[in-house]
Formats: C-alpha cells, sequence, structure tokens
DNA sequence: AGAAGGAGTTAACCTAGGTTAATTTTTTCT
DNA sequence: AGAAAAAATTAACCTAGGTTAACTCCTTCT
C-alpha cells in the first residue's frame, strides 16, 4: 500500500463525514504501522498524541484496571480514525492500549503538527466537530446503557448492534466489552438458551 | 436581565474557550428561561434540539431507568453550555432530564438556526470542537472511573473533584451520580468513618 | 409551635455477578 | 494428525451492593 492508497481510505471517510479534504494543502509527514493480529498499537500509559486512521482490520480499545482485570471499551473497524481524543488534545498519557484483533494497517500523524495545518480549513473543521459529536453520542448511548441495564440486556444488545462480530471474537473479549467476567457471560448465555429452548 | 447581560455571560465563556464571539451577526431569536430550584427545564424523553446556556445556577442531568430508578450523568455549574449533544444534532428524543438545584437562569436557541449561522464562522468551529473535546473527555473519564474503581473510591473521587458540592447537595444525589443506591452510600460513609477514627 | 414530609442511618435479608478451580471444547502450531 | 495452548463451560462458594423496613433527624410549611 503507498501513501496515495492510504489516502484514498482517508478521502472516503471524510467524505463520509461530508468533507472533500485537500491532501495537497497537507505537508505533514505520515507514518505507517502494520500491527499484527493480537500486537498492540500504543499500551495504555504511553503518551499517544497521534492522529491514527485505521484502514483496514478490526482493533479494540482496551484499559487494564489496578488489579490487572482487562475491560474493552470500544471495538474499531475500518475505516475509522482511532487513538486517544484525551491523548491527543492535552498531551497526557493514554487510558487504554489499541490491540489488533486482526491484521491491521494504520496510518498516522502527529496531532499538534495535522491540526496546526487543517485548523485554518472550516470544512474540516466542521467534520472534526461532526466525528466528535459522533464519538461522544456513543460514549453517552454506553453510559445509559450500563446505568439503567442487566448485563443479560446488555448482551443482547451487543449481539443485536454488531452481529458481525458476535461470532467472530472471543467471548471473553465480548464479556469484558459489557462488564462482567467471562464467566458470568458464560452464565448468562447458558440461561437464554434454556429460555428458548 | 436583559438581553445584553445574558449575552455578556454567554460571552465570557467562549472566550475562555478562545473565541471572541460575534453577536452581531447571530439574529437567532433567543428565548430565556427561569427554573425554580426542584424544576424540570426538559424532561427526559422530550424533543430538547435547543442549544441551552446556563447563565446562573446548578442543574443535574438525571436519568430514569425503566425500573424508575433516578440516575444522576452529571452537575453543571454555571456558567456552561448544557442540553443533550445527541437530542441536538440527531433530533432524537433526550437520555435524560435536566433539574434545577438552585433556582437557575437558562438562554437558549434552536439548535438548527444557531449552527446554520455560526457554522461559516470558523472561531465559533474550532471553539465548539473544543468544546465537544471537553465533554467526551469527562465521559471517558467517568467510563474509565465506573468500570475500574469500586464505589467507594469513586465516592472519594467525588468528593475531591467537587468539593463545594459534597456538602451542599443531598446525599442521594451523590449516590445515584456515583450509580449506587442512597443506603449503599451510607453504609460507605460508616466504613469510612471507622477506618479514620 | 406542631405537623408532615424529606433525608439519612441502621439492620436483616437477597441476588447478580465475582472468584477459584476442575473439565471439556476449540484453536493453533509444528 | 497430534500436542499444546487457549477458550468456554460448569459447579461451589463469596461479596458488594440492592431491597425493604423501622427509626431518627432535620427542614419546611401552616
Amino acid at each position: 500500500m503507498d501513501r496515495t492508497q492510504l489516502q484514498n481510505s482517508f478521502e472516503a471517510y471524510f467524505n463520509e463525514l461530508g468533507y472533500d479534504i485537500d491532501w495537497q494543502r497537507l505537508t505533514v509527514p505520515m507514518d505507517v504501522h502494520v500491527i499484527r493480529k493480537g500486537d498492540y498499537l500504543f499500551q495504555q500509559g504511553d503518551f499517544a498524541n497521534r492522529l491514527y486512521f485505521l484502514h483496514s482490520g478490526l482493533v479494540r480499545y482496551v484499559s487494564v484496571s489496578d488489579e490487572g482485570k482487562e475491560f474493552t471499551q470500544t471495538f474499531a473497524k475500518s475505516p475509522r480514525i482511532i487513538g486517544s481524543t484525551k491523548a491527543m488534545v492535552t498531551e497526557t498519557r493514554v487510558l487504554f492500549g489499541i490491540q489488533a484483533l486482526e491484521d491491521s494497517m494504520v496510518s498516522s500523524y502527529t496531532w499538534q503538527a495535522f491540526y496546526a495545518q487543517m485548523r485554518h480549513d472550516i470544512g474540516f473543521l466542521e467534520c472534526y466537530a461532526k466525528f466528535l459529536e459522533r464519538i461522544f453520542i456513543v460514549k453517552e448511548e454506553r453510559e445509559n446503557a450500563f446505568v439503567k441495564h442487566s448485563a443479560e440486556r446488555r448482551y443482547l444488545d451487543f449481539c443485536a448492534a454488531y452481529p458481525e462480530l458476535k461470532d467472530s471474537i472471543p467471548q471473553q473479549q465480548i464479556a469484558s466489552y459489557i462488564g462482567i467476567t467471562p464467566v458470568a457471560l458464560s452464565r448468562i448465555r447458558h440461561r437464554l438458551k434454556l429460555g428458548r429452548g
């Protein structure tokens, strides 16, 4: 994959957000990262202040507690911007790592350099705002689910929302996404099977 | 409070976000809402697609589950933009209501009309993006706390983060903010008292 | 001041989900 | 294909927090 091909999928994504990005004006150096299944793009605690774009593959955002328990915050499928808005914007350490669930291809720019160029482009800003609205809404809906719904309901909602992931990723990662242990998820599935049978 | 005074506090807020808003260009009609302590600006399930600005007072975002249990998503103190980004942007029903904890003064614009005028202003867009970054980061940190920390830790973190609220709002609302019942919070406080004594 | 409704505490009991560990099934690797 | 490792299931037991209810303080209202 050369630079042009990478830019094409980047462009398609911005188009979908209603923006015709003008790559000619962008002189910031771009890095390319190839991540094998299971490997990390960056780890929790790193200074990951880059704008990453997932060209191909599937990743999860994984956050580990002081007691060493893993929690999956997000699954992200290409094409999509990935990374930590917080770490990008506030230059703090990132609260989660990004792990590839399939071999993945990612390009990246230093956020400060990228934004310094793009902030003068009104089309980009509108599109960036749209992106932020979108990720905020997802977080808000998730908060809502955590607070109002049982683990069983969250599992059913997950299956409805991600039918393609439901059978293609390990169950323990689904469990860690809905905020329970693999053992508890297995119990819930057992219960559901009885109910349906 | 007349329109000019209202705009002053609105302006001060945008200034803090790094933007000199030009009110002359804004011809959208503004509404003013006075909410008495305990009353609601809007209720969960409404189409609250307005941009609200809290000029004075204190509110909470309260979300109630199917079983009728209340959950406090956010406390917001003036001066601040309030409202539902989701309902504004996607024109869907809002997932929470906004209740005044003190007598409060709010002004509002129809989001679509407001945004239609402001989207051509690059300074506004930068500032809007900054606002979205900020509220996203808060949600992300809150998700992190819910998933990684115990209720006791969440309570201590709340006290550290909102020392002025800790003693001025009912404990049951603190409980509903950290996601437990008032009874459980009382138990936790009892435990902490023993530990310290 | 006295009544009435919140707000907080305490206690007894319950339950969803956590923990540990043994067992089986599936995947991966050579 | 066969060995080794990882994933999933099941069972027994544990715990944080939920539920209900009684009791005590406030506030606030007339």
